[in-house]
Order: structure tokens, then C-alpha cells, then sequence
DNA sequence: TTTTAAATTTATATTCATTACAATTATGAT
DNA sequence: ATCATAATTGTAATGAATATAAATTTAAAA
């Protein structure tokens, strides 16, 4: 664990944020739980661990980790925004049931668009909806019932 | 004109909904005006014409409409929320300077997505952030300065 | 046409995620 | 240890969207 916590530490000496405690240990949180969180969510679940943390301090250290390409911002919908550390190319699956977002490999390349000749692009977003496996299990056990 | 306002009536009709005046004026700027606008938008430009408009009457109408797939509603990031007649599959480019979406056809049949084997889909969402050409334009011209 | 109930619209208040801001606390260099 | 700077906190403010109840309109029955 102190191995996983010494390469957050130079992760973000290297972004140029000096790793205070808040800092490390959300980045720490995402690293570990790439589950796409809230900030309400990392908020309760440090709280234990740093009793005075604000739910400010979340929000400003994850729009800092935004502006240095340290996370995403995930914009799925008109809910609570989201926060993901994995930061290569994929798409992002919400179950409307559980809420739960999934990552999925996708190849953006392959992504065949007309009528955006001129227009620069800077980055793509693949969103996909609908219900995940667990959930559409749950859901038939009901209708059998 | 009248031509349009009939099939606009007939659309409501259809979908089950009663063609009140404060309907049929919504979903006419929406299928005149393809420019996926916010509800402010659309208050401000109905405002002339019917004058005891509310915004809370846009905001139930659009709801409405997109219960019954008049409409979709545009997710597109943590600004306001847009409004689309156009509710054929295709893609939505947003410009980070003026803040304009626009259409683009995309293939999404031609999504190769892993991971998502036992997950039930409902719908796709292809998102393009970037600059248009205007602006593209008028931030070379600037740079020139 | 009048009546009347239901549907529609409105105005106001409320909610809730997020940001602004000022005060407090912690940090690191000298 | 001191001091300036950075980081964090708590509270207030913002703003989009919704809830609610009152007012208005509509449409059907009498």
C-alpha cells in the first residue's frame, strides 16, 4: 500500500500539485475504486479517515485533478457529475437501474462521421444506456414472481 | 405556414397530447428552429407572442414531448439542458466557444464496443467537443492581431 | 348558451448540485 | 520560530430544474 501511495505522491508532483493529505487521499480513493464516484460519495467515504475534510475541499481538488488531465469529468446526465481516473479512450455504460457506470473498450478511429469537415476536435465521448447484467436479472426474478 | 402549423397539430394528436397554443408554438420553434436550445431560449423567443408565458410551462412541455419522443433531450455537459427535434439517430458536436451544437451523421451500427456482452442497451450517445469553423476562423484572425 | 369538471398554465416556493468567498489552518522556506 | 503562501473549511450564494397550489382555459354535457 505505501508502494501504491509513494507513485500517487509522484504522480502529482509531476501534474505540478503538491500532495497534501486531502489531495493524495482522493486521488488514492479513485485509483483504487474506479467505480466512477460522486463527490458525495468520496466525501463519506474519506470523512472516516480526515474527520475535518469539506465537501468544498472534494470539489475543488477534483477540478483541479480535471484541469491537469489527472481524471475525467464524466458528463453521463442530469445527475451528480462523476469522476473517473482512468483517463485513456473509452465509452462509459450507465445502468438506469442501479446507476452504476461501466467502462467499455470502444475504438474511436474506427468512429465514422460526416459533416464535421472543418471543425476541429478536440476530444469524443461514446455514451452508452440501458440496463447492466445484474440488474436485468433482478428485473426477470421479478417479473417471475 | 399554416401547412406546418397543421402538421405540428396533427404530430401532438398522434403522440396522444392536446395541441394547446403554448404546445404547438414549442414544438413549431423546435422543428423551425433546429438549433437544440435551452429553455431560456426558447421562453425568450415565445415570450413576444404569447406574453403570459412561464418558464415553468417550457419546462413541463419539453418533458412532455420527451416522454413521448417528440423530442430528445440533449445531454451534452453541466451547462443548461438542450432541446432536439431531430430524433433520427446521429451525433452531436458542441463547440466550446460559442457553445452551438451541432448535427452529424455517424454509423453507430459500425460501434465495435467490448466488454458489454450481457449488457442490455437502450440507446447510444455519440458526443464532439471542439471548435467550429466560425470560431476557428475568428481565433485565427485573432492570433493574426 | 350556460354549466361544470378536467386539463392546462402560471406564479411562487423549494430543492439540490455546484461555486464564490472570506476566514482559518497548515506548510515550507528563511 | 517567523512569516508568507498555500490549502482547507464553513457559510452563503447561484442557478437550473421541480413541486405545489392557485388561476385560467378548454371542452363536453346539459
Amino acid at each position: 500500500m505505501n508502494i501504491n501511495l509513494k507513485s500517487i505522491v509522484s504522480k502529482l508532483r509531476k501534474a505540478g500539485i503538491s500532495p497534501s493529505i486531502v489531495r493524495v487521499q482522493i486521488l488514492k480513493y479513485l485509483e483504487t475504486n474506479k467505480i466512477h464516484p460522486t463527490v458525495d460519495t468520496i466525501y463519506k467515504k474519506l470523512s472516516s479517515s480526515i474527520p475535518t475534510l469539506s465537501r468544498t475541499s472534494v470539489y475543488n481538488t477534483l477540478n483541479l485533478f480535471a484541469q491537469t488531465n489527472l481524471i475525467k469529468k464524466v458528463y453521463i446526465d442530469d445527475e451528480e457529475m462523476r469522476y473517473d481516473a482512468f483517463v485513456e479512450e473509452h465509452g462509459h455504460f450507465k445502468c438506469s437501474i442501479c446507476e452504476k457506470i461501466f467502462d467499455f473498450d470502444v475504438d474511436f478511429s474506427a468512429l465514422k462521421i460526416s459533416n464535421l469537415e472543418n471543425f476541429q476536435i478536440t476530444h469524443k465521448d461514446i455514451l452508452v444506456f440501458g440496463t447492466c447484467p445484474n440488474c436485468a436479472v433482478k428485473t426477470k426474478k421479478e417479473e417471475v414472481k
